[in-house]
DNA sequence: TGGATTGATACGGATTTAGTATCATCAGTC
DNA sequence: GACTGATGATACTAAATCCGTATCAATCCA
């Protein structure tokens, strides 16, 4: 069975005249006759009824006809989508990503890269870093977006945004009007701390910071994830320096205040295997550096201190 | 596209080895490696990574294999299907079939032929004998089942029964319990007799009978329908000459009694478009025929005079 | 009855397809 | 670190297939 043939044969049972048909085909009626009659010895049944005055389809060729479109139809939507994926304007993504980019920057990018690439479809799984470059190498995912690596040989990874570090103070506490706070004021307050372990990042910037200003924070409380420790500081257990996207999570009780000496940023990465960079990753990078740009205008700044905006506060 | 190009991409799809996979097309390595890539150049799209030493499938292959499965699955399925029809062991059968058939030959003949042809469709459509002749010609039937017709050149028909007549009298009438009645005997008695335009062979063969033994009737009620007239008779409106199927149409309150010189068996035929025997009609008529013997066997004796079997009468 | 139309057949030339020999590259090994 | 074996790509020749022209047989229409 051959496409040409079963192409020729369609195109045959809608004129229902071999000469109409061939020219339509663009080949001699001849050769015409001969692909159907080849048709037909293949298939073993007379496909057409010629009356060597009229040719109508026999009941075997009306059926015939009916599944010739559908596959001739889904030969035809096989190749536009091979050709598709294989330039990236279609297709399949994986995405890991950390915890905290889902009230940051993702939402933003995923925007951002739909607008560019409508036919692509995203796969977003939650994962730590340590999750991601495992499924990195494993080929699970395609692309990881995580907080900044230790450099490992076989991810490549570039950073897309530098969140700079806020700091959390419950609603009632005298910092709350503030416009800005400095890290030797915090000296004897109750902090609530990223643990070493599961936040090497946070943990190293902010350990850093007080460092430099010479202070020696009073740990009461360590929390992995942004929002319980924002759920701590609510509650008056302590202050803590947070990442701004933290003003992305709606939450009664706690503000978010500048810092005159914060902390390093912590910067947020797209990260891919190095040995086989995936299409979508170029794409996929402008997606996020256009998010990032979005969210500095929209009052997330990078870099420059700001009075924090006024946050809309839900319970 | 050519299905033997994306035949041959699937079979190394599965193998991922241009030297096992042409070993299983049986085909010379370089021409696999020339079919590949004039796939590829087709599509515009690399379908394998080749490392030189492991071959894998890209994105875009991967899902043109699966796209490639399902189309040349359908491929197969639509010649399969094809024969199938074009042999007559599938495909549709229109079939128009008078009232009668119903209760009587019908049932047995569908039984039968869905036996020898399960995966042949029956369209069964009830139609006076003369909107049987109009669909045939038509084209909007394949087959008629009918009462014989007089000569039409166009359509071609072959009898597979032939019913007796019976005599059909109220359960409680003088003649009830007798074995057999002979013609002369119904003489002044009320009869119910088929119209001569709707009926025409059951009026022809019952007058001819009446005119051969030398009796003229007393028609008090005409009707189409055997069902209706076996009504008239329960209701005691008068006796009727019915074809032996009305046995199988429950009916209280009238028995059917065998006649001594009844009127020429009314023959139930197989009709077709005469310039177009469908090929389904042999198979047919074989059914037919073997549903008619098996009537005879189950009771209804097409020939020979009997004590009518016990009925079985309900409401 | 003759002309026109339609599909089938025959045959020679052109294109495509298949097979053989060979090469370049890389992984694994001693 | 050179060698060996394996793998896919390339070049070239032979065979098969495909395609177009010429022609025929049968039917319809005037």
């Amino acid at each position: 069975m051959d496409l040409l043939r079963l192409k020729s044969f369609l195109v045959l049972a809608e004129s229902l005249h071999f000469g109409r048909a061939a020219a339509r085909l663009g080949v001699a009626q001849p050769h015409l006759s001969r692909r159907i009659r080849e048709l037909e010895a293949e298939i073993g049944v007379r496909l057409f009824a010629r009356t060597q005055r009229r040719v109508e389809l026999t009941a075997a060729g009306a059926t015939l006809r009916l599944r010739a479109i559908r596959i001739l139809d889904e030969v035809e939507k096989a190749k536009v989508e091979a050709r598709q994926i294989g330039t990236g304007s279609a297709g399949r993504l994986r995405i890991g990503f950390i915890h905290s980019s889902t009230y940051g920057v993702l939402p933003a990018i995923i925007r951002s890269f739909r607008a560019m690439r409508p036919a692509v479809m995203l796969d977003l799984v939650e994962m730590t870093m340590i999750e991601q470059v495992r499924a990195l190498r494993a080929g699970d995912i395609d692309i990881g977006l995580l907080r900044s690596l230790p450099d490992v040989p076989d991810i490549a990874f570039e950073t897309v945004l530098r969140e700079p570090f806020r700091l959390a103070v419950p609603a009632d506490h005298a910092f709350a009007g503030r416009a800005a706070v400095a890290l030797p004021e915090l000296s004897g307050e109750p902090l609530v701390l990223f643990p070493r372990e599961t936040s090497p990042l946070f943990h190293a910037r902010i350990t850093a910071a007080f460092e430099r200003a010479a202070v020696t924070p009073v740990i009461v409380q360590e929390a992995t994830q942004i929002h319980t420790v924002m759920g701590l500081v609510a509650a008056g257990i302590g202050l803590a320096l947070v990442p701004s996207s933290a003003e992305r999570l709606p939450r009664a009780g706690a503000v978010l205040i500048a810092l005159t000496d914060p902390p390093e940023p912590a910067d947020v990465s797209v990260a891919w295997r190095a040995a086989s960079r995936p299409l979508l990753v170029t794409p996929f990078l402008e997606a996020a550096h256009a998010a990032a740009v979005g969210l500095d205008a929209a009052g997330t700044p990078a870099k420059v201190l700001t009075r924090p905006a006024p946050r809309k506060q839900r319970s």
